[in-house]
DNA sequence: AGCACGCCGACT
DNA sequence: GTCGGCGTGCTC
């Protein structure tokens, strides 16, 4: 009798569909195998880390051909409800199941032959540092401490508790400052009474964890909390990873590449800001992590919550139609009450300097009168200013007085941003923000030898320059990624702030994000107009969402009874929806006000779309590629009344680093439809590509699923 | 995705 | 004569 061997299969990071099977020897690696286990096998000319989905004694390719399993992760396996939700999401974005798990695995697990080593310092490690006890108590908020509005939502969100093992999720809408975080977090102590549950908490960006850190350490001194985003290094994160997946961290903090971490005894879910466009991944799989979230809650039967100030549209009317539960806090918790909203109308003359004025310079044509005088009062109160311009660099383009010559990207069909000396190098240069080419200034134009060349429109430091000269006694502090990368980092900035060292603030939406400063009296958006009217259906809601943010940071002084900062944008449309719904603090309406736009247009939430991205050397080529899918899918006869799909066009930033872009939009108010329409597209283009490159036409495709932007 | 294998142009 | 271009096919 011949014993028949145990084989085992394994997905690995590579956009292949299909698994590969490898003999397991029990006796060399100690163990049977076990689905979810993490492994190192040889694969081609090396060696790869690769995760078992399947456990059998029977290959479908030849026996003698296999080759065998090299070495097992002294890790627990991921567990059956993780590797669930990566089969869905495989499934969902359209890509392979190797390349949705593999990535979640931080770098320092991506060496097998460190593992042991890893493994012993870790131990060492535990052994050594007990517990350190938080001295901070940052934001802590007990819960007799919580207003009444705070009280009767922990209540309500306590009260359904007793409904174990069930789906909930809950949008807890409430403005800047009404104090959403303290109630999930007292929420959150709840569950983890219990000894060994986890929760996972999710944040939209980097910048946000170190001021939540350090609240929910001080809400939970004992417990031991795993941070997990791109910006703590590798080890860090591989040491946090660890913790989360044994279950040693209760707490997972993160941004949304948290949301697929291995969480074995995972019991709540918070994401906070969950209308945030950066929970949608844009490289690699495309995935957003909110979905991902509540799909995972659905799945394993625990409660959710999704917090924001403005809803994203789909949650807001899952809410309003009683499919998630609705908790709102509308007052302000700490007695800070609602900044006041100043449409300053830039085609007013009024607004305006006029020649003679005292101050008129130059500028004049970057911050208005109006804006002025206030920016001037409030460093007379010593309050600080923040004023954001969404766009960083100096000037967005250099131009020719004599010929119109315009400093494009030689790679890229977008114009290159002038920086000034100091800000990316010692130099000023032109530096694109798609492809990252940073050139030198020309001293002529490249085309006519004429030496007046002149910058056009306004970036974060040339608005820096502008603010010293119109008041030079006043301290002027930039913040935008290229300032926070360069000094100590974006904390360090912000703490400038916090300290008063800093009179008026000038930078990017990233000062608006989750911040709280003290002392700001007014705030000043000076280009919502370059976002209004775009040809992004969902540009307005996401300058709605912003600006209701920005709001919050200039009413946040939480003084007793103190009036609410000045909030003011400059506008040629003062009369725009999304302004007015804005000056009477009205995100429902707003909300209602886009919803109806939306079910008219026959827009998401009211259908579903895709996209598929086409690249390569030639438009042409890329546009044709795509139109020839066109018609392959016509003739498959998916095309219906129920299914549209658009014809091409080149992207909106139609060349990066020297690629060509073009794009297909497929839509269709039938979800289910569509996820399989998806997959018949998917294996009639795998059919004939390598990897996601067609063989024939050299086009690299991809399919993106409930794409942010269009 | 990598990476080797393989078949055609300008060079020490 | 060869070095090297990237088209094509494979990885258990």
């Amino acid at each position: 009798m011949t014993l028949k061997p145990t084989i085992v299969q394994v997905v690995i990071d590579k956009p292949l569909a299909q698994g590969f099977d490898y003999l397991w020897d029990a006796e060399k690696l100690g163990k049977l195998p076990e689905i979810g286990n993490v492994v190192s096998v040889p694969f081609a000319r090396s060696k790869v880390i690769a995760l078992v989905i399947k456990v059998s004694n029977h290959s479908d390719y030849e026996i003698s051909k296999l080759k065998s399993v090299e070495s097992l992760a002294p890790l627990p396996v991921f567990d059956p409800a993780l590797l669930r939700l990566m089969n869905f999401a495989s499934q969902y974005y359209v890509h392979a199941l190797g390349e949705t798990i593999l990535p979640v695995i931080p770098q320092m697990w991506k060496k097998a032959d460190d593992w042991e080593k890893i493994l012993e310092k870790l131990k060492a490690a535990e052994k050594q540092s007990k517990k350190k006890l938080a001295d901070v108590t940052e934001g802590l908020i007990t819960l007799d401490q919580l207003n009444s509005e705070q009280k009767i939502a922990l209540d309500q969100l306590l009260s359904d508790g007793e409904k174990e093992n069930q789906f909930r999720a809950i949008l807890l809408q409430g403005q800047t400052g009404s104090g959403k975080t303290a109630v999930f977090l007292n929420w959150l102590a709840s569950t983890l009474k219990e000894e060994d549950a986890q929760v996972l908490l999710l944040v939209p960006e980097i910048n946000l964890t170190p001021q939540l850190e350090r609240q929910v350490s001080a809400y939970f001194p004992d417990k031991k909390m795993a941070v997990l985003h791109s910006g703590i290094s590798e080890k860090k994160r591989g040491v946090a990873w660890y913790e989360a997946m044994t279950g040693k961290a209760q707490i997972i903090l993160g941004t949304r590449l948290a949301a697929l971490t291995p969480i074995p005894n995972l019991r709540v879910i918070v994401v906070d800001e969950e209308h945030d466009p950066s929970y949608k991944q844009q490289d690699g799989t495309r995935y957003s992590a909110r979905d991902l979230a509540i799909w995972r809650a659905h799945d394993q039967k625990i409660p959710i919550l999704l917090s924001s100030a403005t809803p994203s549209l789909e949650t807001w009317l899952a809410a309003k139609s009683g499919r998630y539960e609705n908790i709102r806090l509308d007052q302000r918790a700490q007695g800070a009450s609602l900044p006041c909203v100043h449409l300053i109308n830039t085609r007013d003359p009024q607004n305006q300097f006029s020649p003679g004025d005292v101050g008129a310079s130059k500028q004049k044509s970057l911050i208005t009168k109006t804006l002025a005088n206030a920016i001037t009062k409030t460093l007379a109160e010593k309050k600080q200013s923040l004023i954001l311009i969404n766009r960083r660099g100096y000037a967005p383009v250099l131009s020719c007085t004599a010929c119109n010559w315009l400093s494009k990207c030689t790679q890229c069909s977008t114009y290159t941003v002038m920086h000034k000396a100091g800000a990316l190098s010692k130099r000023s240069v032109l530096n694109c923000h798609h492809c990252g080419l940073v050139k030198s200034i020309p001293q002529f134009c490249p085309d006519c030898g004429n030496a007046d060349l002149k910058t056009l429109g306004h970036g974060t430091q040339k608005l820096e320059d502008a603010i010293e000269e119109m008041w030079p006694q006043a301290r002027v502090l930039r913040v935008d990624t290229d300032s926070s990368r360069k000094s100590k980092g974006a904390e360090a900035l912000f703490k400038e702030i916090h300290d008063g060292n800093v009179d008026i603030v000038v930078g990017t939406q990233m000062i608006a994000k989750g911040h709280d400063y003290q002392n700001i009296g007014l705030v000043a958006v000076l280009d919502a107009d370059s976002r209004l009217y775009s040809a992004d259906f969902r540009a307005a809601e996401r300058l709605f969402a912003q600006l209701v943010q920005v709001a919050g940071r200039a009413g946040r002084s939480g003084t007793q009874g103190e009036a609410g900062g000045d909030i003011y944008i400059e506008t040629q449309y003062p009369e725009s929806p999304v302004f007015q719904y804005l000056l009477r603090h009205d995100v429902d309406g707003f909300l209602a006000f886009t919803a109806k736009e939306r079910e008219e247009a026959k827009l998401p939430p009211y259908s579903y779309q895709a996209l598929i991205h086409a690249e390569g050397k030639s438009l042409d080529q890329a546009i044709q590629f795509l139109n020839e899918l066109k018609t392959r899918i016509k003739t498959k006869g998916l095309i219906t009344k129920e299914l549209k799909v658009y014809d091409p066009v080149p992207k909106p930033v139609m060349r990066v680093a020297g690629a060509e872009r073009a794009q297909l939009l497929i839509e269709s108010g039938n979800r289910k439809l569509l996820q399989e329409t998806l997959e018949i597209i998917d294996q009639e283009l795998r059919q004939d590509s390598t990897g996601r490159i067609s063989k024939t036409s050299r086009i690299r495709w991809l399919v993106e699923r409930d794409p942010i932007a269009i």
